[in-house]
DNA sequence: ATCATGCTTAGCCATATCGCTAAGTATCAG
DNA sequence: CTGATACTTAGCGATATGGCTAAGCATGAT
C-alpha cells in the first residue's frame, strides 16, 4: 500500500506538467532524439533535458546514448501503478455513488485485500 | 485536445502528493469534515486546508459548510479526464509494443473515434 | 455573556520547480 | 586538426509548494 507511495508521487507528478505530456505523446509512435523532442516544445535543450530526467526518474521512458545521439523510447507498463490507483479508487467512489458500500466491502473481503 | 490541457495539469498535480491521495481514500468510503481529515495526516489544519483547496481546484472533491462544520466529499467523476488521457495513451504505447500500430489504427477507423 | 470548538487568514521559512544562459564534453565530417 | 553537431553540466532568478505559528472569526454549548 504505502510502498507504492513514491512510485505514484513521482508518476503524478511526471504527468502534471503539459510539456512532458506533450512529449510522452509525441513519443508513444517513434523513439525520437533529444533534439527531436526539443523542437516542438520551443524550449531550450537544458530545459528539455530536465523534462527528460523527470520522466525517466518516474519510469516513463528509457533512453540510451548512440554516438553522440541520445534516443528516448516511452515504458508502456510505467502507467501500471496509475491504472491500479485509478481503478480502485474509481470502483469505491462509484460504489459509494451508488450507495452500495457494502457490497464493496465484501467484494474486499472475498478477494483477501 | 489543448483544451483538457488545464485540467490535466490541475488534477496530476492534485494527486501527486500522499497526503492528498490519503485524503482522497480516507474520503471515499464517507463525507468528513476538516479537523477529522487532518487527524490522521499528523499535519496542522491550515495544511490541511490548503491541500483541500488544491483537491477542490482539481474539481476532485466538493465542500458545504453547516454551522461552523466544514463538509467534504469527494467527486467521483473528477478523474474521468485522467482515465480518458490514461486510456489513450495505453492503447497507443501497448500497439507500439506490439508492433501493431496497424491494428489500432483500423480498429479507431471501425469505432469512427 | 462567556468559553470552547472548528474553521479561516496572514505571513514566515525552507525547498523544489521551471525557465534561462554560458560554458563544458564528446562524437562525426572534412 | 578543425569545426560543427548533440548533448551535458553548472548555476542563476522567479515563482510555487508544503510545512509551520499566530491571530481572527463564527457558531454552539453553558
Amino acid at each position: 500500500m504505502a510502498k507504492h507511495d513514491r512510485d505514484l508521487s513521482l508518476l503524478f507528478h511526471a504527468l502534471a506538467d503539459p510539456t512532458r505530456r506533450s512529449i510522452l505523446t509525441r513519443l508513444a509512435g517513434t523513439p525520437a532524439a533529444v533534439t527531436d523532442l526539443a523542437g516542438p516544445t520551443g524550449l531550450r535543450l537544458p530545459t528539455v533535458m530536465r523534462h527528460l530526467a523527470v520522466l525517466e526518474e518516474a519510469g516513463l521512458i528509457t533512453s540510451s546514448k548512440d554516438g553522440r545521439i541520445r534516443t528516448c523510447a516511452v515504458v508502456p507498463q510505467a502507467l501500471d501503478p496509475v491504472r491500479t490507483w485509478l481503478d480502485e479508487h474509481r470502483a469505491i467512489w462509484e460504489a459509494r455513488l451508488d450507495r452500495l458500500d457494502a457490497f464493496v466491502t465484501n467484494v474486499m473481503k472475498e478477494n483477501g485485500t
